[in-house]
Parts: C-alpha cells; sequence; structure tokens
DNA sequence: TATGAAATGGACAATTTGGTCCATTTATCC
DNA sequence: GGATAAATGGACCAAATTGTCCATTTCATA
C-alpha cells in the first residue's frame, strides 16, 4: 500500500505504471488485481487509506492546557509537521487537484478533520484575543490556509529548493529551520505589534 | 503548445495522452512527432517554452522610484499575480519536482530568472531596512518563499478550496482576497512591530 | 498557374500496459 | 500431516497508446 502511494503521489492516476507498484511492494502484480479489481479500485484504496491514516493532527486536547503563546507555536508546529511526516500524502492531494479531485469526491472523512481543525484553531485564537495578544481580525481559516500553504510548499518543491537554493530538505536541520521559519512568520503575523515574541527586536 | 502545457500540467509526462493534446489543440497528431519526434520531446519542448515565456516577472525597475513602502506591496503582489496568470506553469513545475526535475534539469535559464527576483528583493529589503521600516534579520529568500507558496497554494488546491471550504477560485474577487492576504501576512511579518501599516488596528 | 513546402486524415504497425489464466508453491489451521 | 485458502510466477491475451505511412490537400510564393 506505501508502494502504490508512493507511485500514484509521484505520477498520478494515469502516470502510475501497475507493475512498478507491484514490483516495489514484493507483491505479485495478480495480487492488485485480486484485492482491488482494477488499477482505479488501487487508486481509490490508496486515497482511502491515506486520509483514514491515524494521525490527521492527532490528539490536540493537551493545546488547552498550554498558555497561550506556546499553544500557538505547538499548533503551527503540528500542522506543519504533519506535512512533512505525509509528504506522499501531500503529493497525492495535490495529483487529486489536478484532476478536479475527481476521486476523492467518493471520500467524506476528509472535510471532518479539516472541520474540526479549523474549530481548534477558533477556539485558541478566540483565547488569544482575549487576552489581548492576537489582533482581532484574524481569520482561523487563512491561518490554517498559510500554514498548510508553506508545509505544502517545502515538500513540495524539494528538487527546485536543491537546485536554486541549494537547499537540502533530506537533512533533518534544514526541516527544522523550515519550522522554525513558519512558526516565526505566523506568529508575528496574527500576533498583535505589541505583543512581544521571537528571539529578534 | 498551450494544449500540451496544459495537459503536461495537469496529468504529468507519463499520464498525458499524445492523442488528448493532438485533439486540444486542433492539429494532426501526425504533427507531434514531425515537429518533436516523440512525446518526451513535445514534453521539454513545453517545459521550455513554459519557462522562457515573456513574464517571469517582468520589468521591476520602476520599483526603484516607489516609495517603500508601496513598493514592497507592490513586488509581493506581482509575485502572486505570477502564480495567479500562469496556472499551468505552477502546475508543470510542480510535476516535475515529482519527478525529481529530470527534464528541467536540461534548461538552464530558470534560475537566472530566481537569482535576479532574490537580487531584487534584497534591494529592496535593504532600503527598508535602512529606513527602518522593516526588521533586521528579514532574509529575502524565506520572503520570495513565502510569496510563492502561497501563490502554488491557492492555485494548485483549487478543487480541495471548493469542497472544504466553498472557496470559488473562478471569481475575481476571490482572487483579490487572496493577494490582500498574501500582501498583508508578508508586510506584518517583515515590518518592525512600530511600522505602522494596513487598515485594521 | 506552377511549385514545393507545410499540414492533414486516417488507417495501421509497434510497443507498452492493463488485466487474466493456471499450475504450483507457500502459509494456515485443525 | 492433511485440507484449505492465500499467494506466486510468468506466460499470455486484450486493450490502449505511441509512433508511422501515404496519398491527398492546403497554402504561400514566384
Amino acid at each position: 500500500m506505501d508502494a502504490a502511494l508512493s507511485e500514484f503521489a509521484s505520477k498520478g492516476l494515469q502516470g502510475a505504471r501497475a507493475e512498478e507498484i507491484a514490483r516495489q511492494s514484493g507483491a505479485a502484480k495478480r495480487m492488485i488485481y485480486y484485492y482491488f479489481t482494477d488499477k482505479e479500485g488501487l487508486y481509490r484504496a490508496a486515497i482511502q487509506h491515506a486520509f483514514s491514516s491515524p494521525s490527521a493532527l492527532g490528539n490536540l486536547s493537551d493545546l488547552e492546557d498550554m498558555a497561550t503563546l506556546p499553544a500557538l507555536e505547538e499548533m503551527i508546529g503540528r500542522t506543519f509537521d504533519m506535512h512533512v511526516e505525509r509528504p506522499d500524502f501531500v503529493r497525492l492531494l495535490l495529483q487529486e487537484n489536478f484532476q478536479h479531485g475527481e476521486h476523492i469526491r467518493t471520500i467524506p472523512e476528509i472535510s471532518q478533520g479539516t472541520r474540526s481543525t479549523i474549530a481548534t484553531w477558533r477556539k485558541l485564537l478566540d483565547r488569544g484575543i482575549r487576552e489581548g495578544l492576537v489582533r482581532e481580525d484574524v481569520d482561523p481559516v487563512k491561518v490554517h490556509h498559510s500554514i498548510s500553504a508553506l508545509g505544502q510548499f517545502y515538500i513540495s518543491n524539494q528538487y527546485s529548493l536543491k537546485a536554486n537554493f541549494d537547499i537540502d530538505s533530506s537533512l533533518p536541520e534544514t526541516v527544522a529551520l523550515q519550522k522554525k521559519h513558519v512558526i516565526d512568520m505566523i506568529c508575528r503575523w496574527i500576533l498583535r505589534p505589541s505583543t512581544k515574541f521571537g528571539p529578534s527586536e
């Protein structure tokens, strides 16, 4: 299944080769058709697998016990980590978007997850606003999108980053820097100018 | 050539169908092989075409005559617009990244463009720092990446945005809002807390 | 109008890829 | 160990896709 995910993620449904998936997985090609009927069946299964995977964002309840600012940073960090930990998922989602999401349509659990994420953001941000840390007109959806955009960018452009900027995303320290960048950017954006933040200034 | 770009952008090299490109372009399939030898030749030509297209970012010299803050906003806006105006280019670049950039490698003009863009950013940001508007530790590369990330995100996730958030990116007013969001976010991030910015607060 | 190059349609060959069959092997469970 | 199901390899068929051929048409230019 991992082999399928990887192949579909980088080549899409039509570009993926059934034989290559079989080879990579170590299983016999025959088995694909035995269990999934056809290539599209395997594709659907791979999508479903990717979305029902344990960690969408995991349990977020512990954020409520943290102070607001660390909680915000932690929430940003976890959202970013989710992208880093599941690069094939990120790529597959993009492939689906390129094809107008014709297969993802059949899976309802998806918007479920995002809805609850947004709800968490709203709670956190409201707390920040009440405490005078966060600007009043901050939109949870935009916050979520901005972090996702950065996460997606760093994992979907690894070749370009290497070729144009000599940034090697396979190094853990590179990823750590990127994560720091995202946290820094989002915080400075959503916090009130008067809120003290960060190592610099 | 537009037809090829569009097909390759959404399905990748292997997923694209030569016959579909011929049909869409209105030309005879025969002509593809007449001019480009094979599918991969057409693919290379499409990439080259996409990259050598007139507007990478256009002429940026007029920014020097503007006041710093408007110039920054303008630069952010233009970078964002570049993504909006050339969605197939953005998608194709992602496809290439998914395949480790094996074909883009042959085209040198690319890093040329980004290098000059970064240089422009550096000049602009330095001016902002000298005038006390911009924080001192702002990195031009990170700025550029952040804007690209947002631009890429909004055009590469149109289906998800519609399905999960009911955001219709085909509406010009939606795009205008997204652009505003990007400018707002980047400015609040890079400007000093003491710098007055934006309609809110 | 003559001429040669560019383009065409569409049938067709060649190749790749999706998908199947079957005899055999491997694992599972009693 | 024997019975049953799961898995295998690899040859094989069928369908899709790439790439070719050729007689014909279009079109620019002289």
